[in-house]
DNA sequence: ATTATTTTGTGATTTGCATCACATTGCATA
DNA sequence: TATGCAATGTGATGCAAATCACAAAATAAT
């Protein structure tokens, strides 16, 4: 357990910024603690002051739904988790899951608000994360909603390459339950769909290990039935 | 067209703050404007660099899906729009189309920002609306993709109710394909439905005149499938 | 008033996918 | 190495709701 932020691998220009700027009051406030695969971060219902800074590794975001468990999406190292919560009423509305191994910085929110109180740039680009927290979720429930099982699981995959995991062979870090939770589907289909890909020659499935072969394919997938 | 924005009828504190605080600015940058019902306030794709105060009236969030229009929601004055827009590439991610006839006013980007760097209250109010948007964003998606018609149905007649109109008896704003596109469905599943609705007493429809005669039932249906 | 044009009601048919029901594989722990 | 449990593959069946196809109202336009 370390607490000196100043060595945080921050490529995040807000943590950045944070850290840079309240060095002192940080170092004083916040608790570096690592969790393993599988471990609850945040969990939904419980009373929380802290804002969470997943600082590396991934996580899901996931909260109960009317009839099952929802997982809202994967995220990558470094974001913010918990805002709502800290600024809302301090019970958290959404479970947060380690995904992978990962390390989190416990922010107190007091300490937080100061910080945003008295840094102008750091307070801009936390409703900035907002505001594009707020149109991503629009989209992904259009598509969610609109496209049939291909189409949705098609673009979790390219996410899952494009913007998690920047390559095209990847291991997937997903339980076909938990697949089937992001895209809303049953189990069942989350595993026809993924050996038809692969019966189509569009990814390799070797186990957890997903390579893609065929992306225009899938984009194809994503954008028609 | 008023241009004194004392006169605004704001019971967001957010907005009252905003005018108390920076009159000056406002009135001499923002434009009060009236639209009528079925006016396209905000169109998304296009270049814009206003916040848009829905002053007066009601108003629908709606964005092109993959397949169709979707509507993302009701809103009812007061409250702010295309924050995101504003904060994000200037590019509009949404549509806001006036339900009712509506007065907005829109304030100059470059003002609402100086305004929230000099006013931190307003710019604390500003960042909880957007947290509440997230998980209410959260929450929505999650009841969408599982509820069943009849369930989201429900919820519509519900919220419309006891949120928008703050009474058991209102005359529906939307059309029945808006219903459809906002609870995802057909239009022929939304008329089934509320035709259902009607024998089965829980609601009575007279055009486009709507009373809930059993929230129980309602709320049940909400629930349950 | 009389046409258009958009909204709504309701049946018949089709279909994507959930659900059920197991076999199988992989992985962990004794 | 055996044993147990969780994660997967795959068929058969059922159902909610989309789609198609009109008729009837209701609104708007002439």
């Amino acid at each position: 357990m370390e607490r000196n932020c100043k060595t945080c691998p921050f490529n995040s220009k807000a943590a950045t910024t944070l850290c840079d700027a309240s060095f002192d009051q940080l170092s004083e406030n916040h608790l570096v603690l690592k969790f393993k695969k599988g471990d609850t971060v945040i969990k939904q219902g419980m009373y929380s002051t802290n804002v969470v800074f997943l600082r590396t590794g991934l996580a899901k975001i996931h909260l109960t739904g009317p009839y099952h468990e929802q997982i809202v999406k994967l995220i990558k190292a470094p974001t913010y988790l918990g805002l709502p919560t800290t600024f809302g009423d301090k019970i958290n509305q959404y479970s947060v899951t380690a995904v992978s191994d990962v390390e989190v910085c416990f922010i107190d929110v007091q300490v937080f608000q100061t910080i945003l109180n008295e840094n102008r740039e750091f307070s801009h680009e936390i409703i900035l994360e907002l505001c594009r927290n707020e149109l991503e979720s629009f989209r992904r429930c259009a598509n969610r909603t609109q496209k049939l099982i291909r189409g949705n699981m098609a673009d979790v995959l390219l996410e899952f390459s494009e913007k998690i995991f920047l390559s095209d062979s990847f291991t997937m870090p997903l339980s076909q339950s938990d697949l089937a939770n992001l895209v809303d589907t049953s189990r069942e289909s989350v595993s026809r769909v993924m050996t038809e890909f692969d019966k189509d020659g569009i990814i390799k499935v070797n186990g957890k290990q997903i390579q893609i072969l065929n992306k225009k394919s899938l984009k194809l997938i994503s954008q028609n039935g």
